[in-house]
DNA sequence: TTCAAAATAGCACGACCGTTCTTTTTTGCT
DNA sequence: AGCAAAAAAGAACGGTCGTGCTATTTTGAA
């Protein structure tokens, strides 16, 4: 689609660069998407070069020659989560008109995915447990990642007020906090502790919480 | 104050193994004191008995004969988390009356303990994303610590209902879940991502839940 | 088809890990 | 003071880790 107009003698170098990829950057993705899994799975701090490159049937340091270091290879794990989460909560939600309906698609969206990581884990949280007093870029790289969505949540917040959808006096901040305690309360209790119906709780405090702030349209 | 009537031959043996401890019981004690603050900023995974040792200036084995595996040496962190909570966190509330007094007093000290906890960190948060997935008798000792106080939690909920305290209707476990979820986003805002004022934004949801569920003593 | 470049493998390194075994030191009762 | 038991140290083990270096294989354009 782009670059239609410049049908130029490098139209074919051009083509096979940013589409077909050359193979190195093919199994880089693919080291990236095993790597995520164990992530999810061991942590952050717990994935491993070695364990790595036996799921992927590789040598280490052919895994290795694709990062040159380990912080870099936990920096691209955190990228592709990153994508994956953009894909999965936050574009869907864009469809739907600024407001409560954005709201409520952003934390529906938020708590199925929290809720389908119950088996593999939620790297926005393991990961924070595990780098909260970690310096270094790898804890900027997630904490830029959440603050991106925390932002967006916030914003959300924030149209939702501006379109009347909820009561004038709303503290966006506040209300965007108490939100984020449904979640990390349904990660915690789901995974940690496999308590039933933890889903159910998200959804109900959810619920509290739009009362709470005056929400005018109430969930069919 | 133990043991006055029975002025018996023993009473000094008795003594020494009861009260002065024997110098193993001594420095194990010290040993778990130190591994505890070791695992609450490295996580109880990144807890390593050479680090240990060398905070301990003992020998690697010196500290690893007190234990036996490194397991025993998680779980006889976790025991005393679990100890330092209760004396600061559950016991202190059980003093006040039974109902909203005794439950706002737990929050309370939840609270700030947990935001005491910013440089230190949370062993029963950090070490749930540790081992969410990860079976054995240390995830076992900690779920039954964090379950043991959320149980306590609960309860405190039921009898401020029982009081009259809270609506008639209140469901107690939705109410503990949404409490729960305030703690854990004071502790992620405020240890990993250095949100100010984290601490009021608890505090806050806290008197939105009390509203919620119809608290008729309000906090002065 | 050829050939340089990119990708991967193989190997070794030093460091740290938990753990075991043996030896030395310290303790505390008689 | 003497002595057995407890505590601590020391050294070594097999293992995994991230990483660097060199060789081999694979790729893809000319």
């Amino acid at each position: 689609m782009n670059h239609t107009a410049s049908m130029n003698k490098d139209a074919d170098k051009s083509l096979s660069k940013q589409r077909l990829l050359h193979k190195g950057q093919q199994t880089k993705s693919a080291i990236v998407e095993a790597a995520l899994g164990l992530a999810t799975q061991m942590g952050l701090e717990g994935l491993s070069i070695g364990a790595l490159a036996e799921v992927m049937k590789m040598s280490k340091s052919g895994v290795f020659a694709h990062f040159g270091s380990r912080e870099e290879l936990q920096i691209s794990v955190i990228r592709e989560y990153h994508h994956q989460f953009e894909q999965e909560v936050f574009f869907p939600a864009m469809n739907l008109p600024r407001g409560l309906p954005r709201l409520q698609a952003l934390f529906n969206n938020w708590m199925l995915r929290t809720s389908a990581e119950i088996d593999s884990g939620c790297l926005y949280i393991s990961g924070a447990a595990e780098f909260d007093d970690r310096p270094g870029p790898v804890r900027d790289a997630l904490a830029s990642s959440v603050k991106t969505w925390l932002t967006a949540l916030h914003r959300s917040v924030l149209q939702a007020r501006e379109e009347k959808h909820l009561a004038e006096d709303t503290d966006a901040t506040q209300m965007a906090f108490e939100i984020h305690g449904l979640i990390l309360a349904l990660h915690y209790e789901a995974r940690f502790l496999k308590t039933a119906k933890s889903l159910n709780r998200a959804k109900q405090g959810f619920e509290h919480i739009l009362l709470r702030y005056g929400a005018t349209t109430l969930k069919d």
